[in-house]
RNA sequence: AGCCUGGUGGUGUAAUGGUAGCACAGGAGUUUUUGGUACUCUCAGUCGGGGUUCGAAUCCCUGCCGGGCUGCCA
């Protein structure tokens, strides 16, 4: 990762830090944490905010955390805190000894909670759900105090002891926090912080039968590792005079919390509860579906570690509500694989092409080259025969104006190896189109003649006599309107799913080279787009290509309106 | 409804009282053995209304619009 450049203009909360660099506050120190909670998997959202914690603990040579915040058992697993450290080495980031876990604290939290009914903050109470729901007050009427605000210290130790024991049934009790029933932040209106949850932790098993919350646990994790800038998204807005209370009451470290707008992007969900649901009710193949926006379904799909944090720089810092472009993403996967990846050559739909002025049982070996953007890559062999395959939509009968490709009695070159002229259409009984002859120019090898003489158009082939063939897939967006949310009195989000995001091909040709390739690395189908092997398919032996991104088509966008 | 928060081209983001800039998207062109890439040019913006000021995107007032908050989720 490069460094912020002196001079360059920072978001807000580069500023804010930066300026706290300089007057010294926290002895000049940066520390930031990524705090993901364990219940499930990383996703471009959670991208934005690894790369700003990370990279600002970087840019200010201080360092960031992972902490998994695993404070409530019910739905948390050890499968996704293993799934998540994946997915943030895949990124590229590193977090040295510094993983760390709500629960790490869980016995310094229960000290302090003794602490707070000590210093009469804390007070167990018996309201059940509802009960507290209506002594809560609403937005607009104030609450009042529970019954049992007032119960006397060693009472509220001794009830705070026996349900940790497990004496006490789920629901039944909770431990909360003396602030004010009046505030117009319901947050403040005695905030629970122990709920009793007879439950298996995946890190501390069955020695807690109460759990804390996430605002009586997540500043003073903070705290207690030493971080000074605690950056979440904007939602915990109404929690921050929380977790200032805690810090302040406690007498403890206390770093700041500042919010930023969480990232959107259109076309696409991004939150966990309405990805579960895609997964769950099978409208994608799983987390990692090529389609998702989660970190595994994009590395599956092949996009770069590199193109991710790139957007993530890119997309910016702000609080106002946003949602990003999907153009945005797409061009930085483009950006990065342009200068990165090999080209192969395919073609998606196979046309028959048999050059009748070539030797019928010559095939010949031509140099192609695997990076124009990096000659250091140098060039491959690839087969040319008598019979080659072009793309179909190569070819056009009764071609419009500026259509440089294939046609009747129309010259082009095949790349890297000759210039074609077409002489004949070959058709079956229904009137579809089988075969094209055509003739070559021998002196055209390599793809360029003696005479200089231009050809407009040139096209990508492969050989018959050596050519192999993947099942492709080829993926469009998830949704079929920019904001999946906007629906229909009565429906949800499920209704604007779109139903042809997914294309299999099964007829495609690629050239040889291609089998030896590795899943995840990525290459480019000239003049097609950008692919990778599906990893799944080649666990299971079988050959997918996914397309992670089509190449840019300014033809065929002016041709489509 | 009350409280909090935010409004700059189509999208996102700078400018912190002094030339409204950058990126993506869109449009036009040059180069090209990818209709790709690269390069050049171009379109397009301060939510409305008042005020303060020599000067306002920026400060004040007011209206409008968006987002968040009534979990023992995070």
């Amino acid at each position: 990762m490069e460094e912020k450049e002196l001079g360059k203009s920072l978001d807000f909360i580069r500023t804010i830090i930066s300026e706290d660099v300089t007057s010294q506050k926290n002895d000049g120190r940066v520390h930031t944490r990524f705090p993901p909670e364990p219940n499930g998997y990383l996703h471009l959202g959670h991208a934005k905010s690894i790369c700003l914690n990370f990279g600002i603990a970087e840019e200010f040579n201080g360092l960031c955390n992972l902490r998994l915040d695993d404070t409530n058992p019910s739905a948390e697993k050890a499968e996704y805190a293993l799934a998540i450290q994946g997915d943030l080495r895949w990124l590229g980031f590193d977090w040295e000894d510094r993983l760390f876990h709500a629960s790490d604290n869980f016995q310094q939290l229960y000290e302090w909670a003794i602490q707070l009914i000590k210093d009469h903050k804390a007070y167990v109470c018996d309201l059940t759900f509802e009960e507290m729901r209506e002594y809560r007050g609403t937005l607009t009427e104030p609450g009042k105090n529970s019954p049992y605000r007032n119960r006397e210290v060693s009472e509220n130790i001794d009830l705070l002891e026996r349900m940790k024991k497990g004496e006490f049934e789920e629901g039944t009790k909770t431990l909360r926090v003396k602030i004010d029933m009046n505030s117009p932040n319901l947050n403040m209106r005695d905030p629970v912080i122990y709920r009793i949850m007879h439950r298996e932790h995946p890190e501390t098993g069955d020695k807690w039968k109460i759990y804390p919350s996430y605002d009586f646990a997540h500043g003073q994790s903070d705290s207690l590792e030493g971080i000074t800038h605690s950056l979440c998204t904007l939602e915990f807005e109404h929690h921050r005079p929380l977790y200032d209370w805690f810090c302040k009451n406690l007498g403890i470290h206390h770093p700041q919390q500042i919010e930023f707008a969480r990232l959107n992007l259109n076309y696409t969900v991004m939150s966990k509860r309405k990805m579960l649901r895609l997964v769950e009710e099978g409208h994608v193949d799983g987390w990692d579906d090529p389609r998702m926006a989660t970190l595994s379904g994009m590395r599956r799909r092949g996009f770069t570690p590199s193109s991710i944090r790139s957007f993530c720089d890119k997309v910016g810092l702000a609080k106002r509500e946003n949602i990003i472009e999907m153009e945005l993403l797409e061009f930085c996967l483009r950006e990065d694989l342009n200068k990165s990846a090999h080209r192969r050559l395919g073609v998606l739909d196979p046309l028959k092409v048999t050059i009748s002025n070539y030797p019928e049982s010559k095939v010949e070996e031509l140099d192609a080259i695997n990076n124009p953007e990096d000659p250091t890559t140098g060039t491959r062999k690839v087969s040319f025969s008598r019979e080659v395959f072009i793309d179909r939509n190569d070819f056009m009968e009764d071609p419009p104006k500026k259509y440089f490709r294939m046609a009747v009695g129309k010259e082009v070159r095949l790349k890297y190896a000759y210039y074609i002229t077409c002489q004949k259409v070959i058709k079956d009984e229904d009137g579809k189109i089988i075969e094209l002859i055509c003739e070559y120019d021998p002196e055209s090898r390599g793809g360029g003649t003696p005479d200089q003489r231009k050809v407009k158009g040139t096209i990508q082939w492969v050989d018959s006599t050596t050519a192999i063939n993947p099942e492709i897939r080829l993926y469009d967006r998830l949704f079929k309107v920019p904001n999946p949310d906007e629906v229909e009195e009565g429906k949800d989000f499920l209704s604007n799913l779109n139903s042809d995001s997914l294309t299999s091909l099964s007829d495609a040709l690629v050239e040889k080279s291609i089998e030896e390739l590795q899943a995840g690395e990525p290459f480019q189908l000239e003049r097609i787009g950008y692919f990778t092997l599906d990893t799944k398919a080649q666990e299971m032996g079988k050959l997918v290509l996914n397309r992670s991104v089509a190449m840019r088509d300014s033809w065929a966008k002016k041709h489509s309106k």
